[in-house]
RNA sequence: GCGGACGUGGCGGAACUGGUAGACGCGCCAGAUUUAGGUUCUGGUACUGAGAGGUGUGAGAGUUCGAGUCUCUCCGUCCGCACCA
């Protein structure tokens, strides 16, 4: 053995032994528990940054211990390779989207390698290969067969300059970010899936995935957002254009006698038919347009209204009010109109007392005397539990606390047959239309008479040529008139030229690692029903909502399509938090970024590993720190030099624990509590920050209290070592490979058994309980394990510093923690 | 704006079920080794105080024998918001 530790040359024979011997490739076996393990695949960017490291690390220390727990683990790798930077890198460069893209995932391919992650290559997947997207393409077809698939208007960013639609990315404070242009938005018809008709189940089967982060399922309940409400119908006053009125929905009908105007989208039928004979009113539709598509846009921006000069009439009351047409009302969210009741909603409140609008107050507080009302103080009003509130000024709704308003006001609009109680979710349809390129092309043909046909199943994959040249403004399938001619029937009809959202890529691709070259469907289903759902799904919390939502409705879609049996896709989900540097996210804008590759040049994989799992749990954000990955390559050096240091004595003979004395014995205590803590910190509370500070403890004790020059001694040494090899083996899988071998045991630590605590040795005779008087720490005394209460108090009690600090007091009470404390409440 | 999270020494973090705040690492200080620097090793390191002690987990209040942990109010930072992935 070597005195010194050499990191490239332990961590390449280690990954030479692991490709020789396929060490990560696995098949179904049917008997056999299965651990599938996941990490959320890369877009190839380039080259891998910080994040991945983190991301990947984290899922392979899992996927290792799981297999060192006996388990079949699956952990795959593959390629989230379609996207919109691939079009702006091939504009930059001057090359095809596909070539830059193949290259980044070649580069970034070798630097997986590197890092000594346990992947079955065998089962790579790029979301770009035919042999890939002709799934999801024929999958779409069938859902568009199902019924499950639409086509509507809907907004997009348009640049009127370069004639072009931008993602909301490419839209720079409302501008076109190549051309400076303002922003307009356009609608246009668009592909759609019907997400809202599995909205219920997506929000049921939350209550099932016990194995995710809690903020995870309310952030994706919150999206999905069900809310109960009332749909009810205003007439106009006069009608326009052959309308007569309009539906509106809410979820607070208790208000609804204190509506002093209503609003309409921009976009809504009755505003676009008012402005052919109101200059001033397209004008402001106009103005309307020119705004971002992006809802925290909309939701932060100046609150603009006109007045269009109709009325509709109250349903109840029949009392005329105004019609306006608002900037912040969207025709995509429920019906394009809203009811405003400006005294209890906040929003209406500020758009009323800009435009002098009336505000009538239908709510008074229980316990509010005089039911003044200011309106300055409108939040205390609108703040207050439901519980304490009672209708005033609503003729017969008089008194009636908000709950009963709801039901009483539904039914009276029910019975005027003007309006009914419907369950509304705020989830939207999801739009998979995208003008761009380098996407899987959308399966349709358009047929000359303006109807559709999806493209049969047999003449599946409409391929997308990659061989191609970008101008930077309109994607080379929709320049290319050839492209997009067909035939079928003996009738000319034409392709699609809009491609697939990428997240439609991400929803499945987890489901076809379980058979990737499978060429006659899908997926295959024993294959897909023997792996799935993933164990262990590892990614960043960004994709909380979106991605991870997805994925379940596909899944879903899925079960539907009989391909798969399983309800959910994951079944436990870690979220890692960012990697940061001087406080701010790293990234290439910021300029703070650190270039994994140089860190394994000079350090090894092991250390990049190491700091990563060491310096924060993996949900948290991590703070970037150069010294601290200095400390963690100390701590290897200092491990490796201890095992030489051991093994220099020669072989220990067989350890007896009867045999120890008390240092020995309470070493080996530690040895054994850290198995204990590491196994606890690995499998149920994933902090592998705390498990590698465990076996640090444990290797500083060793330094402190070990002892070579005794049998014992050398024995106890032995078994601690041999303990933090195969704790440490998931995180520093390199020297830990090494070092297995060094200490007398086969190759194969990949497959080697988890160690076990041993209960025996966890047993201790006394321990050190803290007193408190009046809960602060006054003393620390031994007890025997096995002291009661009574003795245990009386000890305490009669320690000196109690005594010092209880002196002329009265003692009123004693609590007894058992092993932890007892405190004395004194007076 | 809406939704979610977070806030503890000089720094990253630990304290798991309400029970001894600061494990482990970084940094720093002192000492040993070294021609020197680096490496390595040993000890120290929340603040304050001569000491006994006192104070201390973003701010303020509350519940409790006991609060970093639970409740409320406020302040600050970060993430997501449907065409970035």
């Amino acid at each position: 053995m070597k005195e010194q530790y050499h990191p490239a040359e332990v961590e390449s024979a280690a990954q030479g032994y692991w490709t020789e011997n396929d060490s990560f490739a696995v098949t179904e076996e049917f008997g056999r528990e299965k651990y599938y393990c996941l990490a959320m695949f890369p877009y190839p960017s380039g080259k891998l940054h910080m994040g991945h490291v983190r991301n990947y690390t984290i899922t392979d220390v899992i996927a290792r211990y799981q297999r060192m727990l006996g388990k079949n683990v699956l952990q795959p790798m593959g390629w989230d390779a379609f996207g919109l930077p691939a079009e702006n890198a091939a504009i930059k460069h001057h090359t095809a989207p596909a070539k830059w893209t193949y290259e980044n995932i070649d580069y970034m391919k070798g630097q997986l390698k590197r890092l000594g992650f346990g992947y079955d290559w065998s089962r790579e997947l790029a979301t770009c290969k035919p042999d890939y997207y002709r799934w999801e393409q024929w999958f779409f077809t069938r859902l568009y067969d199902k019924g499950l698939v639409y086509k509507k208007t809907s907004a997009v960013n348009w640049c009127p300059n370069d004639q072009t639609v931008l993602a909301n990315e490419q839209v720079i404070d409302g501008c076109c970010w190549r051309c400076d242009t303002q922003v307009e938005r356009k609608e246009i018809p668009q592909w759609f899936i019907k997400i809202t008709a599995y909205a219920e189940e997506l929000l049921n089967d939350l209550d099932k995935l016990d194995g995710w982060p809690e903020q995870v399922r309310t952030m994706q309940r919150n999206w999905i957002g069900k809310s109960r409400g009332v749909q009810f119908r205003f007439q106009l006053h006069e009608p326009v254009d052959g309308i007569d009125s309009f539906d509106v929905y809410t979820t607070r009908p208790d208000t609804l006698m204190g509506v002093t105007y209503a609003s309409i989208a921009a976009e809504h039928p009755i505003a676009l038919a008012l402005a052919k004979n109101n200059p001033e009113l397209a004008a402001f539709i106009q103005s309307c347009k020119v705004q971002s598509v992006a809802e925290a846009d909309m939701a932060t921006m100046e609150k603009k209204g006109m007045a269009t000069g109709l009325l509709a009439l109250h349903p109840i009351t029949g009392e005329p009010v105004p019609v306006w047409v608002a900037n912040y009302v969207l025709m995509d969210y429920g019906t394009g109109a809203i009811m405003a009741v400006p005294a209890h909603d906040e929003r209406d409140f500020e758009f009323a007392n800009k435009h002098r609008l009336p505000i009538k107050q239908v709510f008074s507080l229980k316990t509010n005397a005089d039911n003044s009302f200011n309106t300055a103080d409108w939040q205390e009003w609108y703040g207050a539990k439901t519980d304490e509130l009672t209708m005033i000024n609503s003729g017969e709704f008089d008194g009636l606390t908000p709950q009963q308003g709801f039901d009483a006001i539904a039914a009276k609009l029910a019975e005027l047959g003007c309006g009914e109680v419907k369950t509304n979710y705020r989830l939207r349809d999801w739009g998979v239309s995208r003008q761009r390129y380098w996407g899987a092309p959308i399966p349709m043909f358009n047929l000359p008479d303006g109807g559709e046909i999806p493209v049969p199943a047999k003449r599946l994959p409409v391929l997308l040529p990659e061989d191609v040249e970008m101008d930077g403004v309109q994607s080379p399938i929709k320049a290319d008139p050839k492209w997009r001619m067909a035939e079928l029937n003996g009738e000319a009809v034409e392709h699609e030229t809009d491609t697939f959202d990428t997240f439609m890529e991400s929803s499945w691709y987890y489901a076809r690692y379980t058979c990737p070259d499978f060429q006659d469907s899908m997926l295959d289903s024993a294959a897909a029903n023997y792996w799935l759902p993933v164990d262990q799904y590892v990614g960043g919390i960004e994709h909380a909502i979106l991605h991870l939502l997805y994925a379940r409705f596909f899944h879903k879609l899925m079960r539907d399509e009989g391909l798969v049996s399983s309800d959910e896709p994951f079944t436990r989900l870690l979220c890692q938090g960012m990697v940061l540097k001087d406080g701010a996210k790293m990234s290439k804008s910021k300029g703070n970024t650190v270039d994994p590759q140089q860190l394994i040049d000079q350090y090894g994989a092991d250390t990049v590993r190491l700091f990563t799992m060491f310096a924060a749990p993996p949900e948290q954000s991590l703070e970037w720190s150069d010294s601290g990955v200095e400390g963690a390559h100390r701590f290897l050096r200092k491990l490796w030099k201890l095992v030489h240091a051991h093994l220099l004595e020669g072989a220990p003979s067989p350890l007896k624990a009867e045999a120890l004395n008390d240092t020995l014995r309470d070493l080996r205590r530690k040895t054994h509590e850290t198995i204990a803590k590491v196994s606890d910190d690995f499998g149920r509370r994933q902090t592998f920050n705390t498990a590698i500070a465990a076996v640090m403890e444990l290797l500083n004790e060793l330094g402190r209290h070990g002892d070579r020059s005794t049998p014992e001694g050398l024995a106890v040494e032995r078994e601690a070592l041999e303990a933090a090899v195969l704790l440490l083996a998931p995180i520093v899988p390199h020297i830990s490979h090494q070092l297995w071998q060094l200490l007398g045991h086969g190759e194969n630590l990949l497959d080697t058994a988890w160690p076990q605590a041993d209960g025996n040795a966890l047993v201790k005779s006394t321990i050190q309980m803290a007193v408190q008087v009046n809960g602060k720490l006054r003393a620390q005394i031994d007890v025997p394990a096995d002291a009661d209460r009574d003795s245990i108090e009386q000890s305490a009690l009669a320690h000196e510093n109690v005594r010092r600090f209880t002196e002329g007091q009265t003692i009123r009470k004693v609590i007894v923690v058992p092993s932890k404390l007892v405190n004395i409440v004194a007076n």
